[in-house]
DNA sequence: TCCTTTGTATCCACTTTGGATATAACGAGG
DNA sequence: CCTCGTTATATCCAAAGTGGATACAAAGGA
């Protein structure tokens, strides 16, 4: 028994917090702060994920199996001790995957609605 | 004072569950069971709003002005007097517009990461 | 009449979040 | 060597949001 989805199966559903971790590392982000840092970026300072959230995320992600610790270096950085780095699991990236799928959904809706600038296909 | 957000300023930041029904009312639904029939159906039954999410969101976004009660009936339904309808309010909209822009941003970064089917532009 | 569906409302327990706080290693400058 | 700002992780608490059960009742068809 396992804390949410089996390993096997379907993934569970990722909270809003899950998925912009998941999407920070499925984009070459493996450590806590950067992943504070890319979140900030991408949605141009909208949504803080702070290190409550983000740190507590990280530990429910890999008790469920969807993320898990890395020990291999990235070289090119210059080997900080002190940092903890992540990777996507198959699990967790079916799970983002699929998170991405319904954000997708709920966007066309939105885009059909008018309240999306459609740079979803919104013609056909 | 209002509780969050100004009428005329910027609007408060929506609830997962808040951007839904939003969603909802900008696409023609106006009461409380169309709203949950509607979002199960665009998220294929992924996303359930229950019954307890959806009215508490409803008030809490009635008090925030987001949203407000109307009286005129559609004609078309056969006038259930157990309905209650509600519409956005301008404020309401950009709310949903915000924050339809943010999951749009977060979105693009998942087609860049390989997690979405690019619905959106990838080419160029 | 009876039963199913539509419709709204409220309650409780649980999860998730935001923000403050603590702690410490790293790197640059003096 | 010492100090200071930044990078980095971790934990705590209070507040907010959610899910699901439960309740109640009107609408409408058989």
């Amino acid at each position: 028994m396992y804390a949410r989805g089996m390993p096997d199966g379907n993934p569970p559903p990722l909270t809003p917090a899950g998925f912009q971790v998941a999407l920070a590392l499925a984009s070459g982000h493996a450590h806590g702060y950067g992943i504070m840092a890319f979140i900030a970026e991408v949605t141009d300072g909208a949504a803080q994920l702070g290190p409550g959230t983000l740190y507590r995320t990280l530990s429910r992600l890999a008790a469920d199996g969807l993320v898990e610790e890395t020990t291999d270096i990235t070289d090119g950085a210059p080997h900080d001790a002190r940092r903890r780095n992540y990777r996507l699991t198959g699990l967790g990236r079916r799970a983002a995957e699929r998170e991405a799928r319904q954000l997708s959904a709920l966007l066309d809706a939105a885009s059909a609605a008018g309240l999306a600038d459609t740079g979803r296909a919104e013609s056909a």
